[in-house]
DNA sequence: TATTGTTATACTCTATAACTATA
DNA sequence: TATAGTTATAGAGTATAACAATA
């Protein structure tokens, strides 16, 4: 039992997490978006105009995170915000088409900063891990079924 | 091309270790401990004795990190801060017999924390994960080598 | 001068609580 | 009253820069 504490594998996922979310960081500054403000110009992009509630669902975030997250995209014009007509309290947020272009340049950016955090894996440990973290995604998050069905995670 | 900025390994990385991240410091946090505390009695009991600049380097942490990781371990007398007569600049870090008696019990709440984070996976991918992780851990860890060789890491 | 450890300060990401406006 | 969104504040984890003591 002894030898274990430091390759635990929460221990791991969480520090390996941090190494990450530095990486990507990086990436995603020189385009000012965060990590989480790429995150939300996908979702948007992939599932269109969203309601701000269901939106910090589907991340699993506080609703006043994605104020904070909304505001400068929204000032870029990346993103807008409209009362929904049929309940005037709800905002419900589109993706425009200049953030939709910002989006492209910004994945450009995250595919280069996973190639280089993840150059020690090859292509399949990578896929590997990937699947793995669905996995895991799906049993963790409180909040949301996972986008793909379990029997076809293959094609996500 | 579309559909994957939800699901990219390196996004999924990082959001999956804050939440074990979270998980772990709960846990840790009924034993007084923080998750880099526990890691630092976890590497201080796997191989002894060790000077400070060497404790941040393996954790790949600032030197002004690991200070306000000890200072509170010192005040509880699970961990001692001595000169090294050598080499008086140097502060030698040592486990106290109170620090792995603390230890042990904690490392039985992480892999309870760790067993619930988990619980979506089963004993294969687990381990599985694990290992692609320490492969991760290697190439990411710009600082040190990893505790196991390559080819012996089914040991570790 | 260079190095070890320390202190002070600031940054990122997130959560909690109180507030506004609509329902 | 209950809900959607906002604001203000606080917390955890980390990094940078300036400093003291020692080499």
């Amino acid at each position: 039992m002894l030898e274990e504490h430091r390759t635990s594998a929460g221990l791991l996922l969480a520090l390996l997490g941090q190494a990450a979310m530095r990486r990507l960081r990086d990436a995603h500054t020189a385009h000012h978006l965060s990590p989480r403000q790429f995150q939300l110009l996908g979702l948007l992009h992939d599932q269109g105009t969203t309601g701000q509630q269901e939106l910090g669902q589907v991340m699993g975030v506080d609703p006043s995170v994605l104020v904070t997250l909304l505001n400068p995209l929204e000032a870029d014009g990346y993103v807008s915000r409209q009362r929904d007509p049929a309940d005037r309290r709800r905002h419900v947020v589109a993706l425009s088409p200049a953030g939709a272009t910002h989006l492209a340049a910004a994945a450009h950016a995250q595919r280069a900063a996973e190639d280089e955090l993840f150059s020690g894996l090859d292509q399949a440990q990578r896929e590997q891990l990937r699947q793995l973290l669905l996995v895991l995604q799906a049993s963790v998050q409180p909040g949301q079924a996972s986008p793909c069905s379990p029997p076809a995670a293959d094609q996500c």
